[in-house]
DNA sequence: TGCTGATCTGCACGAATTGCTAATTGGTAG
DNA sequence: CTACCAATTAGCAATTCGTGCAGATCAGCA
């Protein structure tokens, strides 16, 4: 995710004013490396700015989206979720508690397939679905802090 | 996807009820290949059984799919979609028409994938989404008919 | 400083389900 | 064949995740 100046910048090269509400977001995001949802973001945003709309979130969301500043994911089940990263990747979801992270799956488009006759594909969305080694352990052991939001 | 007989059969032997209404359900999921989601399949019911409840097709619906005899899959727009293939595969939508066809992976388990460190990865799936030739010539021309839906 | 269109807020609305409950009914025990 | 009772159905309310709308406010420019 770009800096919140740069995210600014664009905003400003697309004619689009900048509102404090829209520099608090960019701030959230390009510190919050996790997958949240536009609730989750709107109640960290709350802290900060009592006041701020969740209707301003969303739409401050999709301005971003569709700036292709970050991606709108659907993991197929609850909220949307938005990443910062905007790569081209795919995610695990543990069903335990619900955490995402990032997977890079190399060649999508050649694999081996059967069913795409007649199809022009444009995209590839692949989600793992498992449990995180956390949740794994529902005791928590002597663990050693791993990547493990 | 079995048969409405061996569904009834299923049902009896996990001490679920034999309704008409399920009857009716069975059936045409049975008929139907396609990928119908509750209110088409709710649509349909209703002509053969005026005064069915759409409640009841989400509960039969959820009903075959917790006994593993219809899959709920989620592209992840709109409604969801109810697969009585049971089979291991994964999908393809048209992003103009919406029509869903079956797409088989080989070896989804054994993909190049980076991310996935500390996952006890359950399921995986995949979603590509693109043009059906049909909507590809949006004119139609003197296109053999193809497995096209 | 003053405009003015963009933006924000708050609320209503919409789609897709699920929760709840009274009325009905399948399956079985007489 | 009949009665009984838990399972099921119907139908409506409630929920979740967003989007549409309208009036109040504000950013950015002259």
């Amino acid at each position: 995710m770009r800096t919140p100046e740069e995210l600014v910048a664009t905003f400003r090269a697309n004619g689009l004013k900048v509102t404090p509400q829209r520099q608090l977001i960019f701030r959230l995001l390009h510190e919050n490396a996790s997958h949240p949802t536009a609730e989750t973001l709107y109640a960290v945003a709350t802290v900060q700015m009592p006041g701020i709309s969740l209707r301003t979130v969303y739409q401050t969301l999709a301005d971003l989206t569709a700036m292709g500043e970050l991606l709108h994911i659907d993991l197929g089940a609850g909220a949307a979720r938005f990443d910062p990263n905007t790569d081209d990747h795919h995610h695990v979801v543990c069903t335990t508690c619900g955490v995402v992270h990032d997977v890079y799956v190399a060649n999508t488009t050649q694999m081996p397939v059967t069913g795409l006759e007649g199809f022009a594909v444009h995209s590839t969305r692949i989600v793992f679905s498992g449990e995180c080694s956390r949740c794994g352990e529902n005791i928590s052991h002597n663990l050693e802090p791993s990547s493990v939001q």
